[in-house]
DNA sequence: CCATAATCTGACCTATACGTAAGGGTTAGG
DNA sequence: CCTAACCCTTACGTATAGGTCAGATTATGG
């Protein structure tokens, strides 16, 4: 009688769920090899099944990847979490970590916004660029006075002429 | 008669060079090997000598290197630079690349946005942690039942409980 | 002249997150 | 039973951006 429960109906191999979290069956494997993530359980031939909570951690993983933080840091994470022995305790520190990382994604964000505005100005100085003459060589920009703006080119043109 | 023209003056050794662009002069080296910079000349013992538009060149890198840029994308694009007959054309494929560049800089803000918000969430979930009792164990989370929220956790809390 | 700080070249090391190939079982359906 | 599609393990490869010696040479102020 070789019933067959719930449960194992349920189970994923690796290949079904990689493509649910957009990841490579390598990657799942990864995520193995650096504790982040175990299948529910083997066949008896020795594939990986993997129950639907498992996409969630990917999920998760994948998140915390966005934020910027490396599977080894995740991985410690995940550690501490498993070691912490009082659930204020656990979530306590998991707050501390995010509030940091809140804080830092915000200056990340704010130091992006400050090249949005720079690579802004620099396309606009170079739409001036339009009443250049073909006859100008690429060497030559800096020095065509074209640009009103005092002749200051922006860093991002700047920077590529001439070293 | 050993005379030092003003041009020599002002030149830079790598070592100030570094310091000036918050370089390590390891770094200085590596773009030199990769073709992004190349001292001015060198002294009569071989040490680099650079002028100042030397820090120019370098801060146009870090730019580019924060806009997500690779170090040999960077050279592709001096490649092409030198490569252009004439200044409009080069300047058109600068601009093409910072215009890409711009609209993926936009995309990654939307992005980390969205992660901030999440993020506040999360925190803002955690908080009502506050009233779990010690005793509860931190495998516990997800069944206090304490969060009003449909106990739904978000995904930063609830990718981490249980694999 | 001397000592100390800075530099030189060359070469191997590190960390991150997988990619890829090899050689060989396992599943599932017809 | 057979076969295509998957999966397994092992292990080396890749790209990025430097870090870190090591042994030798140069620059410089006293």
């Amino acid at each position: 009688m070789h019933q067959i429960s719930a449960e194992q109906l349920a189970l994923l191999k690796v290949g079904e769920l990689a493509k649910r979290t957009g990841k490579t069956v390598r990657a799942v494997h990864l995520y193995e090899e650096l504790g982040l993530l175990a299948p529910a359980v083997r066949s008896k031939g020795g594939f990986r099944l993997y129950h639907a909570r498992a996409a969630t951690r990917i999920d998760w993983i994948s998140k915390l990847q966005a934020l910027g933080f490396t599977l080894t840091e995740i991985k410690a994470f995940l550690r501490e979490w498993e070691g912490s022995e009082t659930a204020p305790k656990a979530i306590a520190r998991l707050r501390e970590i995010f509030s940091d990382k809140l804080h830092e994604t915000r200056e990340t964000i704010a130091g992006l916004t400050q090249l949005v505005t720079d690579l802004k100005e620099t396309l606009d100085y170079m739409d001036s660029c339009r009443s250049c003459e073909p006859g100008h060589a690429q060497h030559e920009c800096g020095t065509c006075g074209i640009h009103g703006h005092g002749g200051k080119a922006p860093l991002l043109v700047d920077g590529i002429s001439k070293s």
